[in-house]
DNA sequence: AAATAATGTGCGATAAACGCACAGGCCTTT
DNA sequence: AAAGGCCTGTGCGTTTATCGCACATTATTT
């Protein structure tokens, strides 16, 4: 159901290819990157990647002082036509501030891509919002586009969940769950089991699986033909959550924007 | 002092030129676009074409039916790699969302990029807010990574203002102002004087030269060094506005920010 | 139903990207 | 100070990947 609707054949563009893992290799982590740095984590030779990032400077994507790389604020290009462009963001906003507003709950929607969930909309954005709201998500690297790995959000499972048995096996065929906390469910049956209490409850809990002291609940966003198209999350700090009035508190808050959502999805 | 900090050789990779023109074919105007659209909007054979949307939904940052294509949210990646990295925006954070919780007003903060300003910060994100603010901001486009043309934009004059001689009159030749609205001022001369003055005044204010029904106020944002590095702007809503009020309510405000971020950028 | 337009694919020619290799610069090492 | 890393920029011959054309096919139009 992802990237290849159909059976991709092999002539696809090999620049392209390379000059994207280029891009891509400025990540989170590592914001400026030399020639050779960039080369390893390309997967290029240190030539081609040269010619790659020089490409990429004139284009105006990545600025240089001569030696070193970073991305520069024309990137942003994309995200703003996405924004722009895709109905779900847009759709989701105004429900996601409204509930940050009612309820002073940081809330997230993300979508699955791949083995990560990526955030397409935060409470934080978007309208007013109850301080402790935004500042949480910020704390947490949970601004725009950020990505989270999905075994160990509660998101992410509440969207692998969704997939068919089919599409499901094909995701778990050989992954390996890297242990990010103590908490962190890494092997293939637990989480296997999890997703699957989760398809009954209708809502996931993830309790410091991804950070400590972060607690998520999370519930599936469907349309009118009953797909799962996103998740919505609240998150709640501390270093303890009592799972049931968690629960109580906070998976009907979630259900019911769910629920005033789909018609919009 | 944007993209060639030296002369660019002619060994550029111009696959991926032609890749990344594909992906910003991809604009807020026009969201999905088929084979030949795109072709046409890049200016690239079909066959050209093809391949290289192909490839780009083959890495995933393109979605498609079959026949048409548009932005998946893996390009989010980018954006949340800039934001994440990048000190700008993170600096301006905290202050932005400051000065919305305690004015009210509706807050950006923009760079210049070529002929336009990207917005790499909102007091609509990050923290608290007043409802009006980035409601305010969200109506009118101005999310993360919204670009505006320079010469009809507050910030956009500001920038320009801080540029040397020798680089505007770069920029200004044979530049073309395009008209958006009644007010926009189209004309080179009359640009370079409200540049002049711009640079008087230390703050611009453009009236409905961008769209109608906004006006908006801007100070530059200098680092320890002098150097101009972004611009600071209210947005302000409303069929007219009065000038003298404007910048006696506003232009303070905006100039206290500016000190206070000095160090920090 | 004819006509227009957009699509998918194969192929040969061409141009482009590749990686290697070498020379030069900058830093630390002992 | 010489030596040893380490990274960088560039030129070149080879290879390989990209191009555009052309044709067959399907979808849409009038």
């Amino acid at each position: 159901m992802n990237n290849r609707p159909e059976i991709a054949k092999a002539d696809l563009i090999e620049g392209m290819s390379k000059g994207m893992a280029v891009l891509e290799s400025f990540d989170t982590e590592r914001q400026r990157l030399n020639v050779t740095l960039a080369a390893q984590r390309a997967g290029l030779s240190r030539a081609a990647a040269r010619r790659h990032l020089l490409t990429l400077a004139h284009l105006g994507y990545l600025e240089t002082d001569g030696s070193y790389f970073w991305l520069s604020p024309k990137v942003l290009r994309f995200s703003g036509s996405y924004l722009s462009s895709a109905r779900l963001p847009r759709a989701l906003q105004p429900t996601l501030s409204r509930l940050a507003l009612q309820t002073r709950g940081a809330f997230s929607a993300v979508v699955l891509d791949g083995d990560e969930v990526v955030i397409v909309a935060n409470s934080g954005q978007g309208f007013d919002l109850a301080q402790a709201s935004a500042t949480r998500l910020l704390a947490y690297g949970l601004h725009l586009g950020a990505r989270l790995p999905a075994h160990a959000t509660s998101t992410g499972r509440v969207l692998l969940a969704a997939k068919t048995k089919a599409d499901l096996n094909r995701w778990m065929k050989g992954r390996v769950l890297p242990r990010l906390t103590a908490h962190t469910v890494s092997r293939l049956t637990p989480l296997r089991a999890l997703l699957d209490q989760a398809r009954d409850d209708d809502f996931c809990l993830a309790s410091e699986e991804h950070e400590v002291g972060v607690h998520a609940v999370a519930v599936a966003l469907r349309n009118m033909q009953g797909h799962t198209v996103a998740a919505l999350n609240v998150v709640l700090p501390g270093p303890c959550v009592d799972p049931l009035h968690t629960r109580q508190r906070w998976v009907p808050v979630l259900q019911q924007a769910a629920r005033e959502l789909r018609a919009l999805l």
